[in-house]
DNA sequence: AAACAGGCCTAAA
DNA sequence: TTTAGGCCTGTT
């Protein structure tokens, strides 16, 4: 993977902002950001190129562009942030055709997984700030993905720190636990988080207390243990739990079981579905099935 | 207008 | 260990 700036002199694009362009291989930034992995980053249209997404994450604003799978484009970084965040973020820093591998040998070249991977293959699992990701994915729960999109830009808008983007435009950082402590779970509920206002602001106690060791989390290898500290929080279940480590842990194996995996499921394995021969990545397929099934459904 | 949305909690078998 | 209701809120 090669990232670099443009030559000296010519660091920012037309539009003035400075970029850094990355060669990859079959990457879909439209099927990153759109299969429902992250809230934060939406469509930018019209655009010059081909498709372009726009986000905050880990307090920064960024832009991320495409014209052809071969290649991204992060617009609005330098390139020690493109090497200290966004490579990670991304996933531009993991071996996605060993990943693709691993899961063709696990699962053939025919059935439903072959098919889900040709059809998803281009989606990267990013690797989003943990706490983010808790918030976002307690918010998740019982849920649509447009109001969970609301809720998390509701709750940056009036609790995260203002970022000014190059647009003239102000946005706002997801906000920290403190803030959220802070704000209480009134003014959560106020935000239109409903019965999930609680469950945010216990996972916000917990951390502030200390008694969520993300840390911890990121470095151990137990997966079941991994989710058992995190489903300390109210609201936490296995699928939030899930969820969080494979989007904000990047831990490959975790899968999440929806109401869509469920389906899935049970249509396409009614026999079941043996993981253990998709792991380490059995995560990742469950994203290619996600994405799949609601293709199929006309979801997407 | 009843049901549903990337679940989870509590109570009860 | 599994199962049944209830839950904020917006949309269809």
């Amino acid at each position: 993977m090669s990232a670099k700036m443009a030559a000296a002199g010519l660091s920012r694009d037309p539009m003035g902002l400075p970029y850094v362009i990355v060669k990859t291989e079959n990457y879909s930034v439209a099927q990153t950001f759109e299969c429902g992995q992250c809230f934060r980053f939406g469509r930018v249209s019209p655009s010059p190129y081909q498709v372009e997404y726009e986000g905050v994450a880990f307090g920064k604003y960024i832009r991320v562009a495409q014209n052809h799978p071969g290649e991204v484009i992060v617009r609005n970084t330098s390139l020690s942030d493109y090497e200290a965040i966004w490579k990670r973020y991304l996933g531009l820093d993991t071996d996605w055709g060993a990943v693709g591998r691993r899961l063709a040998e696990g699962c053939g070249p025919a059935g439903v997984l072959a098919a889900a991977a040709r059809a998803a293959g281009g989606i990267r699992i990013l690797r989003q700030d943990p706490w983010e990701t808790l918030c976002s994915f307690i918010i998740s729960q019982n849920n649509n993905i447009p109001r969970i999109k609301k809720i998390v830009e509701a709750l940056s808008g009036r609790l995260g720190a203002p970022i000014l983007c190059p647009d003239g435009v102000t946005r706002h950082a997801f906000p920290t636990d403190r803030a959220i402590l802070a704000a209480g779970a009134g003014a959560l509920r106020a935000l239109g988080l409903g019965y999930r206002a609680e469950y945010v602001y216990d996972a916000a106690r917990l951390c502030a207390e200390g008694q969520l060791d993300f840390r911890a989390i990121a470095e151990s290898d137990d997966l079941a243990a991994c989710a058992a500290a995190l489903r300390r929080v109210k609201g936490v279940g296995p699928k939030v739990a899930a969820c969080v480590l494979l989007f904000g842990f990047g831990k490959l194996d975790a899968f999440p079981v929806d109401v869509w995996v469920r389906r899935a499921l049970s249509r396409y394995f009614p026999a079941g579905l043996d993981l253990s021969r998709l792991s380490p990545y059995a995560g990742v397929a469950q994203q290619y099935l996600f994405y799949y099934i609601r293709s199929v459904e006309g979801r997407v």
